[in-house]
DNA sequence: CTGGTAAACGAACGTTCGTGCTTTTTTATA
DNA sequence: TATAAAAAAGCACGAACGTTCGTTTACCAG
């Protein structure tokens, strides 16, 4: 008979989930699977055989990353009508989980680190914040913005601005700047 | 009689030439010592001998990386008077050389690679970053700007995100959304 | 109870990392 | 040109990296 639930993709799911809070921190090439496994109390071989190879552990971390995202951010703005008000509430998502004592953002990290590291990673990442921007831009259209490629950029480097700036800085006064230029943006609309 | 120039240090400056290079594409962890020598032709351990240690090359790399970004940002942008048109002259400088040769942002790789890392590199990296903000803030100070942190940050984030998005995606259009929103945030001037 | 399979393990591999020591080569001046 | 200092190289180290191997444990079907 089937069994409802293996035990192995518990474990693959555990470790998945520290992998993405260790890669916010160490970036995906500083996540070392020994630390990893360490950290988890297992060991090396275990854990490496649930992927067999470090670059499917980067590639699976970076598909968790999203997933969590889209639970933390996307699926909670799915209240909000779309348009304007939806955007406020990714926007404000983004910002509040920011604040967060997690290890700053997945995506800043490690976009940053593969920008010029070609490669499978690279291309996981990319389309996962071209998706991020696409839904962003849709949203934008919705709300009769008359250029949504343009709106989603500025929304974006706004959001990416904050997390760098307080994160090295921890000068809070970019949350208040950041939702005020938002307020800004918003307020062109027709 | 004093030499004119010494050869030791001749050679630590190509050192620390080829490593800003290096670091804006591997990150300051990435940067090694073994693979710097390779490149060089050098020793590891001739190399090594320049620093003492691997914090001392970072802290030496960030040092060098402000001394370019001082030649090919700050310095041209002197000629224009001080206020808008060196804010706007440092912005066009900043988004030419991005286009440059391959190698991004070392800024962009360095802050978010070191965002989560106490030590005295992140300290080196945050304070070079702090000047470059303040020093745009005093810009927009001079421009008769209201609230020059506020401009500072969103200059900043401009930039940041260009940098962001056109590494990642080869977006060239970004670079247009920057200058319009440049343009749209020194039209608030007085 | 038995047999088979999935999961985790411990040990070891070859490589590369940063870092010491010692020796050789190069450079600058008396 | 001789010589002392500076620069570079050679060599070796312990640790950590990703990876492979053979083995042991846990679980479920017959």
């Amino acid at each position: 008979m089937t069994p409802v639930t293996q035990k192995g993709s518990e474990t693959r799911a555990s470790i998945l989930d520290r992998a993405v809070d260790l890669a916010s921190v160490e970036g995906l090439e500083g996540l070392t699977i020994g630390r990893l496994a360490t950290e988890l109390r297992m060991s090396k071989s275990g854990l490496f055989a649930h992927f067999g190879s470090k670059q499917e552990l980067q590639l699976a971390t970076v598909e968790a990353a999203a997933l969590r995202f889209r639970d933390k951010v996307i699926v909670p703005s799915l209240d909000a009508p779309e348009g304007a008000p939806r955007i406020r509430a990714m926007g404000n998502r983004y910002l509040d989980q920011m604040g967060d004592y997690s290890g700053g953002c997945f995506w800043a990290a490690t976009s940053a680190e593969y920008d010029d590291r070609p490669g499978p990673v690279r291309d996981a990442i990319a389309s996962a914040l071209d998706a991020w921007l696409g839904e962003l831009e849709r949203q934008a259209r919705v709300a009769g913005v008359e250029r949504p490629e343009r709106f989603a950029f500025e929304l974006y480097a706004l959001i990416m601005g904050v997390n760098s700036r307080y994160r090295l800085s921890g000068d809070e006064r970019v949350f208040e700047y950041a939702r005020e230029a938002l307020d800004r943006l918003l307020a062109e609309l027709p």
